[in-house]
RNA sequence: CGGGGUGUGGCGCAGUUGGCUAGCGCGCAGCGUUUGGGACGCUGAGGUCGGAGGUUCAAAUCCUCUCACCCCGACCA
């Protein structure tokens, strides 16, 4: 490709809008074009590379024994209806109507589509394993698209579901799937962290991310120093400090006057807040919720959510808590009646606890669960906290951030039950089919490879993904021996089936060596008088500072090899 | 949803106590001189100042409404 011609112009100045590297860089480069918040178009350079990351993914899927197929992006709202999962997204699913005012959406994902074919093709145990897989665009109406591609509103997304008989298969198909997302991220250039995470919306039981660790990215993730532990925040568990074991007392009510804070009462009482019990309220589903967690935990409001099994959920304000008679500051669990009590798992061994007496500036001393109150629910619904002790082996734990690049989940047999996926088994007996989903956003992959892989002066592609190999750099274009060489060169480069980017511009050699930093592309060969005097070109990775001068007779060969070695 | 910020040629910005024909840098077009890490000179094209309404002799500038985009928080009573 001749730059003259390429569409998409690199950019001297950084975009206002840009804040994140990627973004920056991306814009920059002219590979992408906003056309709305978290809406892009995508220029030739982003979707060269793009291919190269789908065309990765389709090897490994392929390898894994998937197949590739293809489903529509506008589905019927029935059918998310039927699962109940448009609850679930809410208000994150795009939807509309046709003329005849159906009710459609456009998919956020396809495991109903899927699920549904599948049940139409899959009626014996002999029909299982499958694994499907497709690379399609998919609708998240976000509550706030950031950082360019990292977290958009339509995306590419490659999601493999797998179909299997037993738990076992289903295990089986998970593994070998993390063994094939590890060799893709690896072949992308693109080092990962693998977390246990929630499986929010797309629900289920086990599920592992994968992270690409920057401080660009927006999921935090607790990580053991010691051993592999490591956890996205919203599902993360810890130790939590202590209590010394203590004999109950006898309730003892005490004035508190000013003290309404978890941290003005411990101070007021001198008791360590971890010996306090905290009193948050939720509205879950439209329906009041006492929280009681000890003082020094904040609650996780996304396990929270997922042990009210609820699709929506928000602190209480003010009006609703009065409404409820709550006393706010001096609330308690103890004589609450025609509330829903959810109690952290904190609550329960501790003994004589300082909490609210519902009564305004008045505080229970020596609360003991179940003697005093008793919970509806009992769960952990704890944040972990840099800090905190590791759940497995004690040591202190970490936090830090990352792009979620990839995500696997063991669904079960949810969906199937509910959209009527059965099979019939060896002895005849009907069963729901164990189902798993796999999903790598391809836009968002391709960020997080910029964010890990740049210097000031650009981008630095790892050759799998670069949108070419080759960065063909003649200086002096206006010297007609130059462009006559260059011309021979480009076309013996393209001949021997190099990816080249002919920057065949007169521009100056500053400009050019700028811009062939910005781009990235990992090989830079330079012509110029002063090597044409020689027989020589010069080559120089982008991810290395020296250059090397080669006679231009063995060019080819050397640049087989820097190609080939990646 | 809440909080903060920004909208002025393609990009980055200035101009906002109302006042001449709305500026600057980059980029773009033409000509010339240059040329191993973003050269220089001259000439030129390109803007209904996000939009609507209002105040005024006069609005990018003041008032009202509205839209878009960016950032922070989605949190402890």
């Amino acid at each position: 490709m001749r730059i003259s011609k390429l569409f998409g112009k690199t950019q001297r100045e950084i975009p206002a809008e840009a804040e994140t590297i990627s973004h920056q860089l991306m814009l920059r480069t002219g590979m992408i074009y906003q056309v709305a918040a978290g809406i892009y178009s995508y220029l030739p350079l982003a979707l060269r590379a793009l291919k190269k990351i789908e065309n990765i993914i389709r090897e490994e899927m392929d390898a894994a024994g998937g197949q590739e197929l293809m489903m529509p992006v506008l589905q019927p709202l029935e059918l998310w209806q039927e699962t109940g999962r448009d609850r679930a997204f809410g208000k994150g699913l795009f939807t509309l109507h046709d003329r005849k005012e159906r009710n459609l959406c456009l998919g956020p994902t396809h495991e109903e589509l899927i699920t549904k074919l599948v049940s139409y093709y899959v009626h014996s145990y002999r029909d299982l394993p499958q694994l499907l897989y497709q690379i399609q665009t998919k609708f998240r109406d976000e509550p706030r698209p950031r950082g360019g591609l990292l977290r958009v509103r339509e995306f590419t997304m490659k999601d493999l579901y797998s179909f299997d008989a037993d738990e076992e298969g289903l295990n089986q198909n998970y593994h070998r799937i993390q063994q094939a997302y590890q060799n893709i991220y690896t072949r992308c250039g693109l080092p990962i962290l693998i977390v246990e995470a929630d499986s929010g919306a797309i629900g289920g039981k086990d599920s592992d991310e994968f992270m690409a660790i920057t401080e660009a990215g927006d999921d935090e993730i607790i990580y053991c120093s010691h051993c592999q532990y490591a956890a996205n925040a919203e599902k993360a568990q810890s130790l939590k400090t202590k209590l010394d074991s203590e004999e109950p007392l006898p309730l003892e009510e005490v004035k508190t006057p000013n003290a309404a804070t978890i941290e003005e009462v411990s101070r007021f009482l001198k008791v360590p807040s971890h010996h306090t019990l905290k009193a948050v309220f939720y509205i879950a589903d439209g329906e009041f919720v006492f929280v009681v967690i000890r003082g020094d935990i904040e609650v996780n409001e996304i396990k929270l959510k997922n042990v009210l099994k609820c699709s929506e959920l928000h602190l209480a304000n003010e009006a609703e808590v009065t409404q409820s008679h709550i006393i706010a500051g001096a609330a308690s669990p103890v004589d609450i009646s025609n509330i829903k009590i959810v109690a952290d798992s904190s609550v329960t061994p501790g003994v004589n606890f300082v909490a609210g007496a519902n009564k305004p500036a008045t505080h229970l001393k020596n609360v003991n669960y179940p003697r005093d109150f008793q919970a509806d629910i009992t769960a952990d619904i704890a944040k972990a906290h840099a800090g905190e002790a590791c759940p497995r082996c004690g040591n202190q734990l970490r936090v830090t951030h990352g792009i979620e690049v990839g995500h696997i989940f063991k669904l079960g047999t949810f969906l199937s039950e509910k959209l009527g996926t059965f099979f019939i088994d060896a002895n005849g007996v009907s069963h729901p089919i164990i189902m798993g989903c796999y999903g790598i956003g391809i836009g968002r992959l391709l960020a997080a490879v910029i964010e890990q892989n740049h210097d000031a002066q650009g981008i630095i592609w790892p050759m799998a993904i670069a949108p070419y190999q080759i960065y063909l750099c003649p200086l002096y274009m206006d010297d007609p021996d130059i462009a006559a060489a260059a011309e021979k060169l480009y076309k013996e480069l393209i001949a021997q089936g190099f990816e080249v980017l002919f920057d065949d511009r007169e521009e100056s050699p500053g400009v050019k060596f700028n811009d062939a930093d910005l781009l990235g592309i990992p090989i830079r060969v330079t012509i110029s008088p002063r090597t044409l005097k020689i027989n020589s070109a010069e080559i120089k990775r982008r991810s290395e500072k020296e250059f090397q001068l080669v006679p231009l007779e063995e060019l080819t060969t050397r640049l087989k090899e820097l190609v080939s070695s990646g």
